[in-house]
DNA sequence: GTCTATACACAGATAGAC
DNA sequence: GTCTATCTGTGTATAGAC
């Protein structure tokens, strides 16, 4: 699998995403109308993104979220009921999206090898076709009640955790050298975060998320391997 | 060399630090004796880490500032002309540094595997001396001016670049296997920056700086070495 | 549903007494 | 050098017309 054929077989699209986001939020949001709120939700998001990439999400004022969506400030509040609630919203679609195309991803019938390698490129290629959202999860985490805080947190424990289960798999069918797994299921969330961490740069250098995949794979492999 | 080792090493000591912030600044400040403004400036800088690690720069006010320093808005304003000066500072002194620190533990005699040990171990270890500093600069770039952002980028080449030449000279001498080196060094950064981005992760599992530096060269190792 | 105009709170920054 | 009191700008959020 490479990432194209990847996006291929992700089912959702963008358009239910945003669908969710109305339907989940539907007492508290004003808008009605289900294709306009799905359209500007859209709007909204990508706007934020795109705002919070650059100076962070306290720094974004309501000013500059009009003028990104060309919605005026008194339509804004008929998505969500004020700043910290859109955070909310934001993060809560994220990790349950997240969550979601995590579990089609997850064989459990194929070996050790095979699992390690399916399950590195699924996070790897949905950080790469979610970046901004995985993104935003990591820089903004911090603006979170402790509530979301928290979601955060267990997201990244969540993930880190398939991969300890499948390396201790591993080594008691005496495929993997015994290591310290839990340290090596950090190290591989570290190198899989800073794909979309440091986008700029591998970007600039012209590598591509299939490159990089198949470059961290190896790097892993070549150290758990009898 | 271990941490507690490479801390003895450490010339450079957290006094003299803010003593360069005074003598550096000395005309934007109106504080005039030395040893007032090193030991206010002590506690400003560790207080705006510790405010800003809970909700990050912009979210921090002048007024919380006020209350965790002890000093009234009027004094702060003694020791910086603004909030965004302030920012300024903090990193320019964490820049140089690190340039500073980085400089004493490069040696060119030793053959690739050492150096590449002690250059791993220098990062790390220096990384968790001022860990403070290392998460304000990853966090807050984005905050920064243009001029100031470059700084972030350059210094993030600058380090890489350390280990990519190293890993060449070490293909160069037979000693490591051929790769793509520039790969090679992005990973080994990522799982450095994991070490100060992931702090709650790793005190949590009582991992030390020790422990982690010493898996991380060997997961390095193993993968590069014939 | 969306707009404009505006209320209100709070943040950054300064003045001037001590 | 440090304080308190205060000015001023700007940001969030609402009211009410269209």
């Amino acid at each position: 699998m490479n990432y194209a054929e990847f996006k291929n077989i992700l089912e959702i699209r963008e358009e239910n995403l945003y669908r969710d986001v109305y339907l989940e939020n539907q007492d508290a949001i004003r808008i009605k109308k289900e294709a306009t709120a799905v359209k500007n939700f859209e709007k909204i998001f990508n706007s934020v993104f795109e705002i919070t990439y650059e100076k962070g999400f306290q720094a974004m004022t309501m000013r500059d979220l009009s003028c990104h969506t060309k919605l005026s400030l008194g339509a804004l509040y008929g998505y969500f009921s004020g700043k910290e609630e859109l955070l909310a919203i934001i993060h809560k679609q994220g990790n349950s999206m997240i969550r979601k195309i995590f579990g089609q991803f997850y064989d459990p019938q194929a070996n050790p090898v095979e699992q390690l390698r399916t399950l590195i490129k699924a996070h790897m290629f949905l950080s790469e076709s979610a970046r901004p959202w995985f993104y935003f999860t990591f820089m903004e985490a911090r603006n979170l009640t402790p509530t979301g805080r928290e979601a955060v947190l267990s997201m990244e424990e969540y993930t880190e955790n398939m991969l300890l289960e499948i390396l201790e798999a591993g080594e008691t069918e005496g495929i993997f050298i015994k290591r310290d797994h839990v340290m090596t299921a950090s190290l591989i969330k570290a190198m899989q975060q800073d794909w979309y961490l440091k986008r700029w740069k591998y970007k600039k250098r012209g590598i591509t998320v299939d490159t990089y995949t198949e470059y961290l794979i190896d790097f892993t492999i070549s150290f758990i391997s009898l």
